[in-house]
DNA sequence: GTTGACAATGATACTGAGTCTCAATATCTT
DNA sequence: AAGATATTGAGACTCAGTATCATTGTCAAC
């Protein structure tokens, strides 16, 4: 993410709590600063971790309450990868709607668009009878041309 | 699921069992026997109490180690729908590769499958220097259609 | 059938992500 | 500056899922 969509980002989220007449706290600014300061998935105790760092008056209670709003506003996304803990995507402030393959041998994940997908899964839902909200692909694979690159260091087993 | 489909899901696992020399015992009978009666989704939880409604032995403990062992027979899919827990479908000894349609409104679940989506899915992975193990494909949507038909029973909110 | 190796069991303690509570504090409007 | 109230941190709590361990059950070999 570039710096200019960062600020942008983080400025976007400041005006969404200002529309739902949400306070601008210190501890606020850190976690959103931490959020739009990585391109990375993180889960929400990393970002405990990395927030505590810039102020370390955030507490978990506050990150927990400021995922959600982060998640109402659109910008980051809540994701299921099939572990015991989620994983929140900031990147979805510049793409609104990817998906994700994971390679179950490294754990490498890769983003991906795909306008042809986005339109066959409305064309279904619509036949259905259901209006798409959100959608969420997972791919579990095997990232078996970067193994023969030796880019895919198996994680044992 | 007809009568005979179930039963030769239920072989289909005994035989699984056989092949791995784990043994068949009274509650993993009960606990397929379970699983392979109903079309439904279910939790642990709920997978626990309706075994022990067949052998009241079965425990919690049992439940837990048995889930893993029919979903590696791949007769079972673990599913995250978003909730705090997982969910599970035993539908996937007939129809291998299907996609779910939440309504966020009622929950209600349709599933579907579709080949074109199949085909795209491999492409992209193809493309991107992966090849596809498992996908999982969950659109979360508002039955509209239904809705109109009084048939979407908006859980108050 | 008995035996014995060991897989499987139930009860229960434990883990860890996420939620709730509540008294104290900070924000923002007037 | 003051007041209404949104927000906070600390820690108790919840609950799905896991680990432990002494006991029991299965099944193959005899």
């Amino acid at each position: 993410m570039a710096e200019s969509d960062r600020i942008a980002a983080k400025t976007k989220f400041l005006n969404f709590l200002e529309e739902k007449n949400l306070r601008i706290t210190a501890q606020r600014r850190a976690i959103v600063d931490t959020v739009f300061g990585t391109d990375q998935h993180f889960t929400a105790e990393q970002l405990l971790e990395w927030a505590k760092e810039k102020d370390s008056s955030v507490s978990r209670a506050t990150v927990y309450r400021t995922l959600p709003l982060l998640t109402e506003s659109g910008l980051v996304h809540e994701m299921d990868f099939g572990k015991d803990y989620k994983i929140y995507d900031p990147n979805y402030a510049d793409h609104p709607n990817h998906n994700h393959i994971i390679c179950d041998d490294c754990d490498k994940i890769v983003e991906f668009e795909s306008d042809r997908l986005d339109k066959l899964e409305n064309e279904i839902s619509t036949g259905l009878g259901f209006k798409v909200k959100t959608q969420q692909l997972r791919i579990n694979a095997s990232c078996e041309q970067m193994k023969r690159l030796g880019e895919c260091k198996n994680k044992g087993n």
